[in-house]
DNA sequence: TTGGAGTTGGGATCTCATTGCAATATTTTC
DNA sequence: GAAAATATTGCAATGAGATCCCAACTCCAA
């Protein structure tokens, strides 16, 4: 199991751009340390600091959640719902993020833990000279649940 | 090379379903007809009509692109920009369409002709039981002219 | 401790997208 | 080919997600 992010780690990165450590920042990380694998829209995280009764303007929010992708300890992901949601980064920077498999039935977003996407972007360098850093894959298709559901 | 939809498809599509053929519907697959290759928003599609002075009201062009995209003429594609594109699907339903590299410098979105997820989608199937319609891969990287803009 | 730079909060604002409804256009039926 | 039935259009109003502005405030290095 990859080691996760830390509210040190955070204050070190900071510090790197000149940036300054604040309560609202160290709760936004604290909210995803807290749940673990969910994908989190910035109202998602709102709403989650309000139930904490640690009420944070939403605007901070926002610029919490850009500011810690900057710093490459979210990730952002869209899942094309509207919105953009946030999940905590591996701290591990040469490994990449998991799939995700969206139901087009129920919308639920399953995880998938595997990458066979290395010789794809070999082979995609070698054609096109382009340096691929970092990937998306998002699978849709028919959850295991909806798939029962329909047969009935 | 796959062949390319037709107006007179689309008419077809549309009769099946007890949907009207409209002037503003054909115009609309025009303008992706006439543009091959490209990713075009709403906005888009709204100002290259003006160009060709056959205004259509945006709402109507919204429409058209969310009923092109359910009969499968157009892909609905997200690159993160904060609106939705579309691009003419490929007419045989069995191919997958194309992967995108998108530059994270200059935000150039280049196609990459390649399928190499089939056995991918089937561990997938097997480990999880999630069945794949289909999936939607974006890689992040550098391409070749910024690279050499880069060494300057 | 203090000065200066960075940050916050809340409302105003922006953009993309959707909806309601009256007027209009298309297709079906006779 | 005309009228009826139904779908569609256009415009303005509305909604949702996200960003901006700026005065008040907080953090941190000296």
């Amino acid at each position: 199991m990859a080691e996760t992010f830390t509210i040190t780690d955070l204050k070190t990165r900071l510090q790197e751009r000149q940036h300054k450590m604040t309560p609202q920042r160290q709760t936004v990380l604290q909210i995803f340390l807290d749940h673990p694998g969910e994908h989190l829209s910035a109202e998602d995280v709102h709403g989650l600091l309000r139930d904490k009764r640690s009420e944070i303007g939403l605007a901070t929010v926002y610029r919490s959640l850009e500011l810690l992708s900057e710093l490459g300890i979210l990730q952002k992901i869209e899942f094309g719902d509207g919105c953009s949601r946030y999940e905590v980064n591996t701290l591990d920077p040469t490994q990449h993020h998991h799939h995700h498999l969206i139901c087009t039935k129920c919308d639920k977003v399953i995880e998938f833990e595997e990458d066979l996407l290395e010789d794809l972007e070999k082979d995609i360098q070698a054609k096109t000279g382009f340096i691929v850093q970092d990937h998306q894959v998002k699978f849709f298709g028919i959850c295991k649940e909806c798939q029962a559901a329909g047969e009935n």
